[in-house]
DNA sequence: AATCGCTTTGAAAAGGTTTTCTTGAAAAGG
DNA sequence: CCTTTTCAAGAAAACCTTTTCAAAGCGATT
């Protein structure tokens, strides 16, 4: 059997109330005793049972991360980030992922329910009113990651998707590209998908490069589908010098498909990424990227979150991480 | 406040007892008051304290994981299976990276001792006696995953590592190459290194080739590392025609270092892969690899756990999965 | 009519901790 | 030397549920 707060009070010879005092209030109880209990802590290995615990202080000192894709290679870097600040704020991090599937994470919010998480760090997905709801109805607290909502006030954290977008096609534009293409999220069911699109458009139009307005494709997260998608967009628009592309893995996608094409990159057609992954600098050719700081926007979501949690309220209600043009080889002057 | 079952009890004009008996065995209480509890239950949308409950049945339904880096690719396929085996078992999940930190990984064993998790996963680590001891103290049964130990009986889920090199090596040779090299895992702290190695040279022995058995570099788990071995195992060995890696990071790695080299892969060097990342088949080029089960082992672990922790005992110590060689783009007739 | 057995229900204990309340002893003050 | 104050530490209540035990009600059997 565990050892239990009595056994311990046994072993030193006191009440349980001075060893909770020790564990609690170490000042509040004369050395000679303390020392005792510490050395029956230490010799039984024991440890709270944080059921009691919880039963008294109502709080399970866990927060839950609602991913919606562990094999994208983007949430790695936010779990790590996360974590960190769970350790420092002395939490434990329950990490679920929902593989974008909706009953899968209602049924993960009941989960979060009735474990009693203390709160929730909702990430990249639409924060559809059925999820909202039921995370109100629950008394969760939870802020949005990577993602934001327009109907309700809910604290999130995440880059400016249409400055970032517009940065990475200024820098094609920048560099002589006059035929740029694009590979896009789709828009439904997707938070940055239209705000970088717009990105896209606001730069050509500066430029006077509306003419690209329409080479767009869209792909749904996976390689499979850029490449796909890449194939789509080259057969229609066989003049493009540049692509850009939401995500680091339509970049390596396209580049692919224009490898299998005998296109160079950057050779002849130049292509930036989006995200930074860590392939981004294993890739052949390295890509050329924007940036997000995942690891600081899952750190500072929890303690956004914690923040939200403890005070009831929140600084910035919708904070703003910056992105950066990384630039390495997949692109290369017009 | 969240309402209790003396709330349900009260609306419903019925002990709390028979509340309780509601939801663990309804057709012990006559209908008329069972709907009226039912009733109650919905209006107030009740959900069980799960502390009460841990409290009386000392079990959290909560299994945990323990991997070393979360940013490794490797183990998001594991993750994959362990979490959808627990949905199928009925456990929450709780993942811990710790970064290859001792002390790290120490401080998350007092976590799920303290949050009481059911049982754990350790993956790919070394079971060091301080975390043994540690795991049999905390009274928590546990398994190995991608590891296993001479020292102790405790249950296991690999591949046959040997066997696995010896095939990527075989392959290597029967494709005509005699000049043979390979990037290794450092043996301190690796238990996959020491094995793999062992592969290396039965394969080299048995074709006569024990000429190549000291042309290994090691590295540690990064794509750096693997370059700078590169580097190092190329200006030592420059006659080289193939090199054999145990990680697909570092065959993307080795092939990176070549590329900045001018050297053509496949065209004059042949590079072999380990795990069959869902990058090996994103790289320019393709790996050619050994593939391992990730997403089975993780979902094998979980079972496993879940036989030892309930029947006391587990039909196969150590359990071997399957490996494969996938022929990619990487690796060519000499 | 009395006893037995069955079903249904409520009261109460148990599970491990924190915290409030109380008590006893020692220190301080006159 | 006696009273007041302070401090340390124990007893007990509270947190919420499950489960055991006992009792009450009721039909059936003798």
């Amino acid at each position: 059997m565990k050892p239990t707060i009595r056994d311990v009070a046994k072993m030193a010879e006191v009440s349980i109330s001075t060893v909770s005092r020790v564990m609690n209030a170490p000042e509040s109880v004369i050395e000679s005793k303390r020392v005792r209990v510490l050395e029956a802590i230490e010799k039984l290995q024991y440890q709270p049972n944080s059921f009691a615990r919880g039963l008294i202080y109502k709080k399970s000192f866990t927060l839950g991360l609602l991913i919606p894709d562990i094999e994208n290679f983007y949430y790695t870097g936010i779990i790590r980030g996360m974590q960190d600040a769970c350790i420092k704020l002395g939490y434990s991090l329950m990490i679920c992922n929902t593989d974008r599937d909706k009953n899968r994470l209602l049924s993960y919010i009941d989960a979060f329910h009735e474990k009693q998480v203390d709160g929730i760090v909702f990430a990249s997905d639409v924060m559809f009113p059925e999820y909202y709801e039921k995370l109100v109805r629950c008394r969760i607290p939870f802020v949005l990651l990577s993602t934001h909502s327009d109907e309700y006030d809910v604290p999130s954290v995440e880059i400016d998707d249409e400055a970032a977008a517009y940065d990475a096609v200024k820098f094609l534009i920048d560099l002589g590209h006059e035929d740029i293409g694009m590979i896009g999220f789709n828009h439904e069911n997707s938070i940055s998908g239209p705000p970088r699109y717009q990105g896209f458009i606001r730069a050509l139009s500066e430029a006077g490069l509306e003419h690209n307005g329409n080479k767009v494709k869209n792909a749904t997260h996976r390689f499979e589908h850029a490449y796909h998608a890449a194939h789509e967009l080259f057969t229609e628009h066989p003049e493009l010098t540049a692509v850009f592309c939401v995500a680091d893995e339509f970049a390596m996608g396209v580049i692919s498909y224009l490898k299998d094409r005998n296109v160079l990159v950057p050779g002849q057609v130049s292509v930036v990424g989006f995200d930074n992954l860590r392939v981004a600098n294993m890739f052949i050719p390295k890509l050329t990227t924007i940036a997000q700081p995942m690891y600081d926007m899952g750190y500072r979501a929890a303690e956004k979150l914690h923040e939200w949690m403890t005070t009831g309220s929140v600084e910035v209600l919708r904070e703003r991480m910056s992105h950066k043009l990384i630039v390495r080889e997949s692109s290369r002057q017009r």
